[in-house]
DNA sequence: TCACCTTTTCGACCGTTGGTCAACACTCAG
DNA sequence: CTGAGTGTTGACCAACGGTCGAAAAGGTGA
């Protein structure tokens, strides 16, 4: 009932004018204009700016959401590979989309602010419940030992988005490495995990490169 | 060098403003005719309206950070005591302020977030040094056991700052508390102290009613 | 007191923006 | 053919952030 092809026309020439552009700097005249359309078409198919812009971050994490949610019901697979699949597509996903942002040099790499903490909203309230029941279900399994499996989800959720997406609180990357190895000492001590049995989230940092 | 009585003017005025309102419906025109000055006044003391925001959010943490870093030096206090007097500090400050906003029945309370993040981002980056150095003195004191004190604290901050604001990423109230409780229990059995120490970090959520 | 200079104050003004709207084009069931 | 429904459009509007020249306010030396 939603996707008509200009509705996609349109997010797509957002993402297109969002190549190491401000947030702000781009006016709906300007998409518009990049889509091939009519200014009030836009507002034929969004409520208004910043409506596009959720509908982008929507349309960005729909596959990922998609597998985090499929992959919660597998009870065959273990659930550390199910995490580290989970995070393997979200990063995937939104790396494409929020590394373009990050181009050299950037004065301030808060400006981008509002689209990022959109993603992060979605990110976390979307995957939490999937992960949270893989977490109980590792409970379960006596894989983890844990009480709170939801405030587990959250709590890596937070801290991995925060850091990896790096535009809310900008710091050097050996302070991200830092907090990313300190996370996974946390997680295993608290956890009772084993050492090395969550370094899957360091993968997280190599970029292909 | 700085403050003039003006100055202060106009960040009273736009911190009156936000009761109850969103940031973006506020212009700066509004901000000098509640000031009671000329809107050019307001571009003498500041580049840009982002500044007044900027400027807002420095002054209100101007005290507590001020706090954190000769919290930190003391080292006869427990670092468990300081920490929670950090804790208190921030979160009297921010308060005072950030609660205003969740005016009842809201409609998107992510509408403030420009303004919530730029909150998150100071205090996240100036209080982590000092929360920094309390840890690793709690480390040599054999208090705390853990190998990377940055780390921790950068976590526990991030937390804190993202659920106690629940702004970023809005939740019911249950959630919150679960998601502390969880963050407490992990960093007990994370750092080697015994169940409760860390209790102080709920105070937290007990607004003084 | 005056002249002179700097700092501060101001609101009219400007270009641009997000959003509206009446009109128009096209489709297709009756 | 008709006309209701679905898209599509760019001119238009109020409002915005920010600029600017002028003028008021304040200070200094004589």
């Amino acid at each position: 009932m939603a996707n008509h092809a200009k509705y996609d026309l349109i997010l797509d020439a957002l993402e297109k004018l969002l190549t190491g552009r401000n947030l702000q700097t781009i006016s709906v005249s300007e998409i518009a204009q990049t889509a091939g359309i009519g200014k009030g078409s836009i507002y034929y198919y969004f409520p208004s700016k910043e409506a596009i812009f959720e509908a982008l971050v929507e349309r960005n994490y729909e596959k990922p959401l998609e597998t985090a949610k499929k992959l919660a019901g597998q009870i065959q697979i273990s659930p550390f590979t199910r995490m580290a699949m989970i995070f393997q597509a979200c990063r995937s996903s939104s790396s494409a989309f929020l590394d373009r942002q990050q181009s050299p040099l950037q004065a301030n790499p808060q400006e981008n602010s509002l689209l990022h903490q959109k993603y992060m909203n979605h990110l976390i309230t979307e995957v939490k419940p999937a992960l949270t029941e893989i977490i109980r279900q590792g409970i379960q399994a006596g894989e983890i030992h844990f009480d709170y499996p939801a405030a587990l989800a959250e709590i890596v959720l937070i801290v991995l988005t925060v850091k990896l997406d790096n535009s809310l609180v900008p710091s050097p990357v050996e302070d991200i490495e830092e907090t990313l190895l300190g996370l996974i000492s946390l997680l295993e001590k608290g956890t009772g995990n084993p050492v090395g049995s969550l370094n899957f989230l360091t993968t997280y940092t190599q970029t292909p490169s």
